[in-house]
Formats: structure tokens, sequence, C-alpha cells
RNA sequence: CGGGGCGUAGCGUAGCCCGGUUAUCGCGCCUGGUUUGGGACCAGGAGGUCGCAAGUUCGAAUCUUGCCGCCCCGACCA
């Protein structure tokens, strides 16, 4: 008998990747308990273990965020409306995607008992605007808080959920509702604010690459591509498993556009009024999407150790009450040298599923390693130990399992990154020509990587022949004279496309 | 907004064409018992405005009309 073992090839109520991959993922989100749809169109549930992941990923940035220097606040859910007007390309860019609030009374139907109408009395003068982001009532809240070149930076980031009504939602990729976190803030110089801009871009990357174990490219986009009223947008872009990019952060030089829009001043040490200049960065519930998408298989979600709700599950294995307790001793010493080891684990000694049930059930929600402890290895003085990346089982001496564990949830962690990225890597073709181009976005699908002259006419009839965009420049791209794989103009550089969710 | 699909118990479904006692089956749930090394079994039990409304009919889950909701694919986007 080898020592180790593949689990068994198992039924379970996923449709496969391969059969229908937007199906699997919804049913991997549904069944591994992640979220739920809901009543209101758009908007999704986000149940215990999903929330779990989030406050996992939240922890973990605003550790990174404060570390930056930055401190948390809160801004107003609604905007007035006219502050919304107040930057043309933000509101242009916004508009189309407003939830609008114009009432703030209901009152009972007259004319049908029981049932609720809009107060026609109570209709607000102004429109508010449920955020889709903050600039607008931030940056009306700054032009207050900011006086004097001592004031400066401004480093604020808040925790919220906004609203974008989508015309068509998937979910955490896109809901009409969802929680992020967005930073704004406030420099003294545009070179000072830039470098925020590109601080809080390799802040976002190491967060996913070191936790999400995910790997991306940073890059800068298009100006068709650009945040609405940003001067630079820069981006993470990641590779799901069906070949599809995702932009999994992104984050903006503002320039002097919400400054001037809201007019933001301070004096400087020569005692001359200056506008401010500007960042805005945010990452959202769309990262568990990615997350999802980049690591799980057909058997469930597999999830990176670091961020996993749960690290390990202990699956006692009995026959009757006095070997259940035989059992539950030798547990409880081990979950306590796991806990001590700062392991985050569950003993799962519920009488209503029995072992092979619960080692699928912890399978689909992908819990990093499953450890079964029976009669039998009590006596040999092992535990078993199954790894849920690689789907491998084997027995280990329980004598110093916790190091043992420790030490397999941070091969998992580098395990889940290291084939992420040799996928990514192996997605990524270089094209000559137009051709080339279209072959390799229609049939490899992934990032491709081509000259282009830089105009967004070129890019636009990209998009519409093959659904393609640029993901992005990437960040220290290497200059090489070329010619458009699209116009066969001359370019200096190449970028990336792919189609993306 | 276009195209497709679906709506019957918590979930998945049969029945609908061709109207007729008490709406089918499986999973799950509750009670009791036996079980427990890869999704256990036996016995008993609870659970339903058949999406909503109107119509046809002696009689509607089933036929007609209207409406509502959700999902998937596309146009818009993080």
């Amino acid at each position: 008998m080898p020592s180790i073992q593949k689990f068994p090839d198992m039924g379970n109520e996923l449709t496969s990747r391969s059969v229908d991959y937007a199906q699997w993922y919804n049913d991997l989100i549904l069944k591994g308990g992640l979220a739920d749809y809901s009543a209101v169109r758009g908007c999704m549930v986000i149940k215990p273990y999903g929330y779990a992941l989030w406050e996992n990923m939240k922890d973990e940035l605003d550790r990174m965020f404060k570390e930056t220097g930055h401190v948390n606040a809160y801004f107003p859910l609604f905007v007035p409306k006219s502050f919304l007007e107040k930057e043309e390309g933000h509101a242009e860019g916004f508009a189309k995607e407003c939830a609008v609030v114009t009432h703030y009374r209901l009152k009972a139907d007259p004319n049908q008992k029981g049932k609720l109408i809009v107060d026609p009395e109570a209709k607000l003068e102004e429109e508010l605007i449920v955020r889709p982001t903050s600039e607008a009532i931030i940056w009306n809240a700054y032009k207050d808080w900011i006086q004097s070149y001592r004031d400066l930076p401004l480093l604020i980031n808040q925790w919220a959920n906004v609203v974008r009504w989508e015309m068509r939602t998937r979910l955490f990729l896109r809901t009409a509702e969802f929680l992020w976190q967005e930073g704004h803030t406030a420099h003294a110089t545009s070179e000072e604010a830039i470098e925020e801009a590109e601080k809080m871009l390799h802040v976002y990357a190491d967060f996913v690459e070191n936790y999400m174990a995910l790997p991306v490219i940073k890059g800068v986009k298009t100006p068709n591509e650009r945040f609405a009223g940003a001067l630079e947008t820069y981006c993470i872009e990641a590779l799901m498993q069906d070949g599809k990019a995702l932009q999994a952060g992104t984050s903006h030089f503002l320039g002097q556009n919400f400054a001037k829009a809201f007019d933001v001043k301070y004096l400087t040490k020569e005692n001359k009024q200056e506008f401010v200049w500007a960042t805005s960065w945010g990452v959202s519930t769309r990262l568990i999407g990615a997350l999802v998408m980049a690591h799980s298989d057909d058997e469930g979600l597999v999830l990176p150790p670091k961020i996993a709700p749960l690290q390990a599950v202990i699956v006692p294995i009995y026959k009757g009450q006095e070997q259940k307790a035989l059992v539950d001793e030798k547990v409880h010493g081990i979950m306590a040298s796991l806990k001590a080891a700062g392991i985050s684990v569950k003993y799962d000694d519920s009488d209503n599923a029995r072992p092979g049930w619960k080692f699928a059930e912890y399978e689909m929600k992908g819990v990093p390693v499953r450890v079964a402890i029976g009669p039998k290895d009590i006596e040999n003085g092992v535990v078993e130990i199954a790894r849920r990346d690689t789907k491998e089982k084997k027995s280990v001496p329980s004598e110093g399992v916790a190091e043992y564990i420790k030490a397999l949830l941070d091969e998992i962690q580098q395990n889940l990154y290291s084939r992420a990225l040799a996928f990514r890597d192996a997605s990524i073709t270089e094209v000559n020509s137009w051709d080339e181009f279209k072959k390799a976005i229609s049939e490899k699908g992934g990032f491709v990587s081509a000259h282009w002259d830089g105009t967004g006419e070129t890019e636009e009839k990209i998009k519409e022949e093959t659904k393609a965009t640029i993901r992005c420049i990437p960040l220290n791209n290497k200059l090489e004279s070329g010619t458009c794989v699209f116009s066969g103009k001359p370019s200096q550089q190449r970028v990336l496309f792919a189609q993306a969710y």
C-alpha cells in the first residue's frame, strides 16, 4: 500500500468546469456556502462562510493600509446629485448606473388596505444618489479639512458598500451592491500622489499574490479603460482558469480634477494657494470571485490557507461511544497544539453525518487540511492527513502533528501560487500578426502580448472583432520597436490583451 | 432591452400535450433504533396559497389571457 493516496473520485453535484464553466462557478459559490441569490435582482446574500473569507481578506488589507500610514473613516451612503455633477468625466462615467433616492417617506395606500405607496408630499428637493463610489462626497468634506501644507498628505480609507445598477450581474464578480474599500488621499505634489497610487498598487499586488496565492500583472490602463475622472489608472490583472482576465484591484492618480471640482486648495510654505493632488484606490468582494475561479476544481472550492476561514478540520472515526471517548481525548490534545501553533481548526464530531459525508463536505468548502483520527490511528500513533490542493492523503505520526500541519499549510499556500503562476505564464502568448492574434484569443485564451499603435480607435476595433480589450500596459514594460498587430502602424511596446470579466 | 430557460415542500423533481378521488419520487428535516476508515440503514412522522390574477368548466397544477419573479447568453461595466 502506497503511503500517499489520492482521494477517490467521488460523484458530486457540481457541474464540471469542462462542461459549463459559468455554471461550475455558480454551483461553487452556492454549494460551497459562500453566498446565495437574494430576493432583490442583482443583489446577493453573503453567507457566514463567505463573509468569514471576506473578513480575513479585509483584516489583512486593513493592516497593510495602516502600516502604510492610512486611517479609516466613514462617509455617507448618499451623495447629493449636484456633488456628483461637479467632476464632469466622473459624472458621465457613473450616471448610467446610479440608484436615485427621490422621496423620504411612505404612507398607507388609501385605495388598498395593507399596501404602502410613496408619499408624493415627501419628495426631496434634491435627489440623493446612492454612492457608486465616494469621490464626490469625500472631496466635499476634504475642502473643509485641508487648509495648509501641514494638513497634507491626507491618507484616508473607508470600508463600505456601494451600488452600481448593472444590467447584468454575477455572484461576487458583478453585483448591484458590493462591499469594498476605497482609499482617498490628498497630496501637495503630483509626484507624491503618483507615488501613493503606485504604492497602493504594490500593496494590492502583495496581498493578492501572497495571501490569495494569485499572481498578478501590474500595469496601467489605456485612456479608454481609465477610471472616470482619473489621469492615470493603475491595475493588477489576474488570469482565471478559463483563460479570461480579471481586474483584481485598481489605483488611480486623479491629478487635480477633484481638487478643482470641489475647490480644495492649500497654502504652501511660501504662502501660495495651490490645488491639491489626489488618488483613490479600491478592491472589492470581487476578489472572492477571483479566488474561487483561480484555484478551485471539480470537487469544490480550494482556498489558500492564509485566508481560509478554516485551515484545518478534524473528523473522528469510531465505533460506539467508548471509541468515541478515546478519539475525543486524543483530538483534544491535538486541537490544543494546533491552536497553540496559530492554526484555525474545527473538530467536527457532529453525529448527524458520517465521515465520508464530512470528507466530501469539507472538500466542497475548500478547507486546506483535513485530519482523520480513528482507533487504528491511535493504536499506531498516527493521524491521517489529507490536503485539499493535491487531493493526497497519508498517515503521519501524531507526535509533532501541529508542526507538520503548519509546514503543510505553508506548502499548500506556495503550491497554489506556483500552480497559478505556471498556468498564467503558460497563458501569455506573444503574437506578431493579426491572424496569430485572432487565433490566440479565440483558441488559446489568456493574455496576448502584441504591438499596438496607441490609438483608441484601434483598441475599439480590436474589441469589436475579438471581444479582447487591452488589460494593461505592464509597469516597467520593455520598449521594443514593432508594428501594430491591427493597423500596421509603428509601435514602441507590446501591451497585454485578453477577454475579461 | 433582445434571445433562451425555469417557476409544484428547504433543495432537486414527476404529473401538464390528452382537465377528474387524498399532487409523485428522491435528498434533506423530526422521533426511535442500529451504525460510523470516502456521501449508512430500518421503522415511523412532519412539511404544499402547484409564482400571481382573471377567465373557460360541474371540476384547473393541467386549457386561455394577462402579469410577476429569477437564472443563463448578448449589448454596458469593477
